[in-house]
DNA sequence: TCCATTTGTCACTACGCAGTGACAGTATAA
DNA sequence: TTATACTGTCACTGCGTAGTGACAAATGGA
């Protein structure tokens, strides 16, 4: 019954019940207690080992990456930078969307920031400042002036997908759109398509427009 | 310091004692006891007089209104259905934002409702369900098989502004805003304006508006 | 006046939580 | 071999929570 005598195992099988108690009971299930009967560990090594809750879970949050990351979200189409401004910007939504609805985790995760801060957040937040840095990069491309034009507006969509994606987990319906089905999701993606074929382009029609070809 | 024997009176005393303590402490900070204290009443009387803490707060929730109501939020315009879809859009989004940052508790129960299910989440639910259905008449107005196209993106829209105003109250930084600031409001709100200008407009049969795609 | 009901107070149980002190077994270094 | 530090277990305190039973005082009807 008595674990091995073996610190750095021990302090895996911490981090890792970490995970295992935020996947199966949520945010508000995260303890001392639970973690340590979860991780068939005395709690009293939470506090030897890391100092304590809050600790734990900076630790934890620098550990693993639940965010998902920008390359990841262009992988399957490594030349995304050489596409007209409104297809890039429909496929990092596309791509998005589908990554966040992947990681209930991340989205347990994103839900608790709202609600309370702690180490594991304030963690989060550095990386996440870091994420979006990348994703202007990568939105601006080589036009960073248009993009300056949408940034706004391309804010509160991504602000959006994720309050969406974050309100599925509990309520089914907001507004028009089923948040379980996939076909809303699919709708969802249609529009901001949409938008971004009706905007994210040279505001001169006639005159002086200038292509969005290389 | 006993309390004089008046059910009707302890009734409201404990209802107010509700959105008190949310308003003090939060959502987490909810419970038999602080409400009781709050009160200035026995946390008896609770469970004789609602049935329990969830009762209480299913009363509680039908008994204010932290939602802005639609008439509200153009209540400055009442002719707003006459003006073209572009500004009334840009009204609406602006008013929208202007009610929600000042209703802090309002906030409380959205960020709540992300994080857990109770009596008080299901009660506001349906309320916002019919909210959601005045909006649409609102928007929609005379046109409603333009508004239609644009259904998705300004649904996400407004999910995203719910979101930045939720994020405000724990974590100042999103993207590139200063979400405490004023003038990153203004800035979202311009760039709303700046969207529904670009979009929603009736694609003229030999106009400029919508841009063919290259 | 008498009695039943209602209103409000108090004391209590049972539970889960965070955190700590004491202890036993094991590895390691002198 | 002996002394010391380390690893893991157990039992405990103290606190806050939800919920309940017993009781005192006031009300109101017969």
């Amino acid at each position: 019954m008595s674990q091995p005598r073996n610190r750095e195992q021990t302090e895996q099988r911490i981090l890792a019940a970490v995970g295992e108690v935020l996947a199966r009971e949520g945010f508000t299930g995260i303890g001392v207690n639970a973690i340590a009967k979860q991780a068939g560990v005395d709690k009293v090594l939470i506090y030897r080992y890391f100092g304590g809750l809050p600790a734990l879970l900076a630790v934890w949050g620098r550990s693993g990456q639940f965010w998902p990351r920008v390359e990841d979200l262009i992988a399957e189409q490594p030349d995304v930078l050489t596409l007209p401004p409104p297809e890039r910007l429909t496929r990092f939504f596309s791509h998005f969307i589908d990554a966040l609805r992947r990681r209930p985790l991340t989205l347990e995760v994103l839900a608790a920031e709202l609600v309370a801060r702690n180490e594991l957040t304030a963690v989060l937040e550095e990386e996440r400042e870091r994420w979006g840095q990348a994703v202007a990069t990568l939105l601006g491309g080589d036009d960073a002036a248009l993009w300056q034009d949408h940034i706004g507006a391309t804010t509160v969509l991504i602000a959006g997908v994720q309050y969406l994606l974050l309100r599925a987990r509990k309520i089914r319906r907001f507004g028009a759109y089923d948040l379980h089905s996939d076909a809303s999701w699919d709708a969802l993606k249609a529009s901001i398509a949409a938008y971004a074929q009706a905007t994210l382009v040279r505001p001169e029609p006639a005159g002086h427009a200038r292509q969005d070809k290389p």
